[in-house]
DNA sequence: GTCTATATGTTGATAGAC
DNA sequence: GTCTATCAACATATAGAC
């Protein structure tokens, strides 16, 4: 759990500032377009928040803190490493409808600033713990052993990932609706 | 084809800009950095080019040709469609591991500029030959009929284009074992 | 083709009044 | 908590000599 200390004005601020950052991109996004899309000037912004490398850190941290329980979550269930994985990926699917922006940001970050860098510090820690997921399932003789795990890892949450560049879920139903067609892809295949 | 014409000069230039793009970013590459990379100064650059636009869209133009390549080569093939899905999946796989930073460059697009609409514009025609693909492949019935074509196919491309983010190919064998493996992810399925 | 200036705009961020 | 005014740094791009 990443600690989010409880600034309410802030968290007013951060949906709008979100939009701009996954629509325009970080770089390309001034504080005078945050301020404008705020209804503020500059000035009255910086009041709130350090300067633009928090806003993003705080977003991320958004993203980071929902992947992160869905993981913590299944790893109480009891029962097959596989039906777990599968588990993961549904609520992964869940977590991304409800949060696209913020995971979206999570997913796009280089590396450029210090905040970045942490964000791929967190991405590889939830990578790992899926990678060890994986594993569990293949050496539990549920999925096929002819693939190596940290691939197998990084294909199916890029199946998944790749969600944020181009759906837009419409409600409940589509969500389920999407989680199944992943599941159906990745675990039982195309062909028929 | 994106015709390209055939300044050479510029041929030299190219992969190290779109090296330092990939890297950090286009927006968060400066001219200034692109003169330093090539060992010239700002001026010297701006003699071969128009801008750094021109730069970002030689180099999306490259991705496109190549992936267009690729469809086009395959709609020449007879047989089922299935099969052509399938050896498009691979040829992908194969210009991703070539032409990586450029198609790293067309995936990351959003759409800011000029360029970057006739990008966008570009990866839509790519989809919607895609889809048709995918379509036909359902309807001649070797893929699954309960999901949908378009879906399918972003999923599929999504899985593809995924590896951009991690994979770093070390040699022939390299390619083919992960055009091997995401063909089994996505035809054959994970579950045994 | 390359260089040394330099023009011109925009950026993130701050000072200080209200 | 919001404002106006402003700074210093850095951006893209150009002028003009060699």
């Amino acid at each position: 759990m990443t600690s989010t200390p409880p600034r309410r004005s802030l968290e007013e601020l951060l949906p709008t500032v979100v939009a701009l950052f996954t629509e325009r991109g970080y770089d390309a996004t001034s504080m005078e377009d945050i301020a404008r899309a705020t209804g503020r000037t500059k000035s009255a912004v910086y009041h709130h928040v350090s300067g633009k490398e928090e806003l993003l850190r705080l977003a991320i941290a958004r993203a980071v803190d929902a992947l992160s329980a869905v993981l913590t979550e299944s790893a109480a269930v009891d029962g097959r490493a596989a039906d777990r994985l599968e588990h993961v990926v549904r609520r992964s699917v869940e977590v991304l409808a409800e949060q696209q922006p913020y995971v979206t940001l999570l997913l796009r970050v280089r590396g450029n600033t210090q905040a970045e860098q942490w964000a791929l510090e967190q991405r590889r820690g939830i990578d790992r713990r899926l990678t060890a997921l994986v594993a569990a399932a293949i050496a539990e003789g549920d999925l096929r052993t002819d693939l190596d795990p940290p691939v197998v890892t990084r294909l199916l949450f890029g199946t998944v990932n790749s969600l944020v560049e181009w759906w837009r879920p419409t409600g409940a139903a589509s969500v389920t609706a999407m989680a199944d067609s992943i599941v159906a892809l990745a675990f039982t295949g195309l062909r028929r």
